[in-house]
DNA sequence: ACATCTTGTGCGTTATAACGCACGATGATA
DNA sequence: TATCATCGTGCGTTATAACGCACAAGATGT
């Protein structure tokens, strides 16, 4: 696991708010040194600093202590329809999101090693999944549970979930989304 | 957003370890007397900290800070056992019906030879296909029509409509309805 | 019973997070 | 040009995170 690149995301979250460190401090109640210091490094903020600066920028905390691999215009994009999951695991669109029905699905496939954490979606998402081709993993709730050929699962998506393939054959299973209309 | 119950989720996942303090100051770096009073709520760790715990406790750092409202629910749903009613084809239920998503699943399958005409549904309803292996035929405004593994296909489903299998292999496919709310 | 080990807590010390303020640089305006 | 406002940085001070150590309580073994 990488260390949490706070100094970056905290920076990157700024400038797309388009805050200077003076009203980055007016919104988060952290002082505008403290910020500056987050941002050049020269700090390692507590969690409850970090938490004001999330909670005064409205985004969620996981945005501030994620690896890199996804920025806050992608979390932002969390809160629009579709999802994408660019620049992650193979997928192909079975049927994209379709406003009437309110669920988008896709076909996934997992290479042997591979996995991926997913940021949480809107609240009230749910996700089913459908092993179609082999043995994987699914992240709930912090602990990695094991699905078979045929397994269903439905499960809440608006906390962080994952994927994972820890065998050597390739997997391949069906994700389908259900947004609350 | 509420904030995050970082004392309790150290304590339930060093729990769940079944690390004692000293254990888990080994195992992590963080002291002994650090990791007590953060489980106490007396302290609010620096997020380098909350690294070296969860890198220690090989957990994601997201379980130290989730906002504990996790519900470690989630469903395991396919049905056991294929039903084949009289008049009907193999079925296994994926997902029941829900009232709160408007749609219910299905792994259907064909012998060969076999095949199956539906009486319409509600006005409304809509059905989705994906061919999960062989080559079947769906009955689509009086036509049958071709389809292959890894294809879907959404139609109204509320005229008649039909699935067969003209092979000398078994077919299986997905089928989920979406019933209009 | 006694000795030893383990456990979690509290305390004093050290390191650093977090702050308010001052300042130089920059840009805008009169 | 002079003035003002804004910006980010650095500094000294205060608050607290994080530590090592000691200790009381509990568990275990002889």
């Amino acid at each position: 696991m990488k260390q949490p690149k706070i100094a970056k995301n905290l920076k990157t979250a700024r400038g797309k708010l388009g805050f200077s460190l003076s009203k980055a401090a007016e919104e988060t109640g952290v002082s505008k040194a403290m910020l500056g210091q987050v941002e050049r490094g020269e700090s390692s903020p507590t969690i409850a600093t970090l938490w004001k600066i999330a909670k005064g920028f409205h985004i969620p905390l996981s945005t501030l202590i994620d690896e890199g691999n996804i920025n806050l215009e992608y979390s932002r994009q969390a809160s629009e329809r579709p999802l994408k999951f660019e620049n992650s695991i193979g997928f192909k669109i079975l049927f994209p999101y379709d406003k009437a029905i309110g669920t988008e699905m896709y076909l996934m496939s997992l290479e042997p090693e591979e996995s991926h954490v997913s940021i949480p979606h809107d609240v009230g998402v749910i996700e089913d999944i459908v092993v179609i081709k082999g043995n994987m993993e699914i992240l709930l709730d912090g602990v990695w549970t094991k699905f078979k050929t045929g397994d269903a699962i439905r499960f809440k998506a608006d906390v962080e979930h994952g994927y994972r393939n820890m065998t050597n054959e390739i997997v391949e299973f069906h994700n389908i989304i259900h947004y609350k209309n």
